[in-house]
DNA sequence: GTTATGAATTATGAATACAAAATACAAATC
DNA sequence: GATTTGTATTTTGTATTCATAATTCATAAC
């Protein structure tokens, strides 16, 4: 008896695939804020016909990553400072909750697995390498959100996060704060450690309150 | 010199509307959970084409509102226990921040207007008048949200309060379960007034919690 | 009687065609 | 020369058409 199961074949629907790879594009800022997304031009680009990519354009719409302007098309979202302003808050409150969650929720083996995530984020930080450091921090925090075990919180993070994520880009953290981003993982994870849920709560959110005012200052110089 | 303005005649494109007539649809409960959403039956129904409902679908979709599968259609996104087990602890720490936002931003006269609603709302809960208990109260927690200032809380609030709204229908409070929930926003209304952020916080997560296993008592029974 | 197979039907996915609005541009007026 | 007005072009919104996958139903095999 066999234990392969042969795989569901599943061809997913152009639309789809169009809203991941142009979601792709503008989180990444291949696309910038407030470019303009003609659909003539996207369609050949990606060889497919209007229908399916204005089904993207509306799924794109709704999670903020695009404006559409009846009549007149299609543009990338601008981040203003008020966007900031106003996600950063958010995204502290449910990463406080997160954390909460993940508390209760969290087993050794990942705790393990987190800690060995962040041994290698510190490598990252003492060789100054800044987008390595970005990708193990991701993770880090990826890894609290499925500790929670609230898919509905994850998505929401994951979308809000996707919003903002341009703005990281533009941040080049000084050193003093990015010392001081490392100082409070340290202390996050051993919280988590001590499965101290309300402290946790408390310094995820002040947290994301340091990088709303990094992302800032690095804004507005 | 005339201070009228001519207002810009706006026509809004059929996706826009049909995907706000089909969310007051199914967030109102007239589409059943689960309910089957045939293509060509909704183009009849509304006497458009497939293709802007469609894109309509796509936004809902997005929304979680609407379950769609490749090659087999669409359904009325179903609303399980676990979806509410998820969605609260959300909303709970969303509100908290509201409030906390609201302590800081709101005004006397925006206080004024809570107060007067809230007087309406006992009324209601005296008459035994659910229903346009409800209506009110969710205009007070609309009235909190806004004095947030912040736009995109209110947005995420009201997605979520969506999706699951239509499980309060099916709550059919118990006497004792009504009169803690009118406590509560006593003390929630004098904790605004006082401007007190972290107490209110407080009360709005436990209002929240205590909200969640009410409606869960009254789908197990 | 039950299950399996295949044709017919129906529904969805995607491309094209048509309509209407917005934009670009040229000509005319001051 | 600047501004306005009318026309051509382009772009977006919607409907229709074609292609393909799923479902239904009738038939055949066991």
């Amino acid at each position: 008896m066999s234990i392969e199961v042969a795989a569901p074949i599943q061809r997913r629907p152009l639309h789809n695939e169009l809203a991941d790879r142009l979601r792709h594009m503008i989180v990444e800022g291949e696309l910038a804020p407030g470019e303009k997304l003609a659909e003539k031009e996207l369609c050949e680009q990606f060889g497919v016909s209007r229908t399916p990519l204005r089904e993207a354009m509306k799924v794109l719409a709704t999670e903020g990553l695009v404006l559409l302007t009846p009549n007149r098309g299609c543009a990338v979202a601008k981040l203003t400072l008020a966007d900031l302003d106003e996600a950063f808050p958010i995204m502290g409150a449910l990463e406080a909750l997160s954390g909460e969650l993940a508390c209760r929720h969290i087993t050794d083996a990942e705790l393990d697995r987190i800690q060995e995530l962040h041994d290698r984020m510190v490598v990252k930080y003492e060789a100054g390498a800044l987008r390595d450091y970005f990708k193990l921090n991701e993770q880090i925090h990826q890894m609290i959100l499925d500790a929670a075990r609230n898919p509905t919180l994850a998505q929401m993070q994951l979308s809000l996060s996707g919003r903002v994520r341009r703005a990281r880009y533009m941040a080049n953290m000084s050193p003093a704060r990015w010392r001081k981003a490392v100082d409070e993982h340290e202390k996050i994870l051993e919280t988590l450690k001590a499965r101290d849920s309300k402290r946790l709560a408390v310094l995820l959110k002040e947290h994301l309150a340091n990088k709303l005012q990094t992302v800032k200052d690095a804004l507005t110089e």
